[in-house]
DNA sequence: AAAACTTTGTTTAAAATTTGACAATCTTTG
DNA sequence: CAAAGATTGTCAAATTTTAAACAAAGTTTT
């Protein structure tokens, strides 16, 4: 089980769980690769694959349970742990994040949103305080930050992401426009807005094309 | 030229068009395939391989030089032409969207926001009107709609979509949690927020065990 | 203006990813 | 409970993507 588990997979992953909790709701009890495939276009062999990476969770003849797969992948996604999450601006994108009541059940627990505006500070985001972003280091010395998500410019995104790297904060949720130079131990996850529209720019123009 | 590009290719264009920028703007005015592998931790050999697919950007001896790669990346992207963008939902996110006046410099101009909540109707964002949802139907008969950014819960979104499709809308930006089915012709760019921070959360998990 | 150096565009090789195929095995039916 | 049917897990092939290598062509130096 030591075989390391390509980019590619871990990034279905999660789509994988989107569509079991999805399928749960409607109340599926099993599901095939097969069936699977058709609603996720993806191909059968795909899953197949994908979910063998980390073990055999279905059965010949049956497939697979959709609770139990549904489970075991939080389980490998680490949903089944919670995350300390902190929101460094709380511009409308910091508060798009904060107010969005999903996260805390998948085990992501909001719990510090920091801007440098100091006439928010106090007010209330679904109940979370902002915080001045100069309060920083001491809350982070007093609270483990499992996760840092910037929302703020971009100059002011690699300043903060330094020094959250120095206070030990492992893993960034990156909004700005750019990239965040961090050691290899630190993960960065990049949400570029700007990019994905570019993409479809790019395709419109294809489609065009045609 | 009729070779057909691989998305891995799109995938990584803005990420070349955003770093071309910077260096723009620090007056940089050449750069070689070895010093841009430097800066974007990536091959030399795959970004030269990746301009290659639209043509000999670069000299031999000198590089390539930076802001006449920028303008051919922008043109292979379609930034040199003008989208009209609406909003469908004037949420958190929906008012980052519309309020982030980046996207206008690449040539994405926000036209209208939708809202079902009809107390939003008549507010404005960075002078762009909120309208009541009820109107979309009018507005897409006497607008051209490029791109339809859907920031609303997935039930709505699904149902937003078609319609959409209906009205003939040929690209979306779905922010909500969910797959949309839509004719092939049709582009469909996914911001899954929640499927980014499990790969955090997997990454965190994975960081943890060595 | 020749020699030394740099760097591209492109070819070829290597690595990674995806797809197809099928034996093994479980489920369902009669 | 045996036979028929379904579906997994896995191996092997095909495809795609990435990286390395290098001749060709330009730049810079002397």
């Amino acid at each position: 089980m030591s075989e390391k588990i390509s980019t590619a997979v871990i990034k279905r992953l999660p789509r994988y769980y989107r569509h079991l909790g999805e399928l749960l709701e409607l109340g599926v009890e099993r599901i095939s690769s097969g069936e699977l495939s058709e609603r996720m276009k993806v191909t059968a062999s795909q899953i197949r694959q994908d979910l063998n990476n980390f073990g055999g969770f279905g059965q010949q003849g049956y497939g697979y349970n959709v609770k139990y797969l549904y489970d075991e992948i939080a389980k490998i996604l680490g949903l089944d742990e919670k995350h300390n999450l902190i929101i460094i601006g709380a511009g409308n994108l910091g508060r798009a994040i904060a107010g969005y009541g999903n996260f805390e059940k998948r085990g992501f627990v909001i719990t510090g949103i920091f801007d440098i505006n100091e006439e928010l500070k106090g007010k209330r985001i679904r109940g979370i305080e902002v915080r001045s972003l100069s309060e920083l280091d001491s809350f982070a010395k007093n609270n483990k930050i499992d996760i840092a998500a910037l929302t703020i410019p971009k100059t002011e995104a690699v300043k903060v992401a330094d020094k959250l790297v120095k206070l030990g904060v492992k893993a960034f949720w990156n909004f700005a426009h750019t990239d965040l130079n961090v050691p290899s131990n630190v993960i960065v996850e990049s949400v570029h807005l700007s990019e994905s529209l570019m993409r479809i720019s790019y395709n419109l123009k294809r489609m065009e094309e045609k």
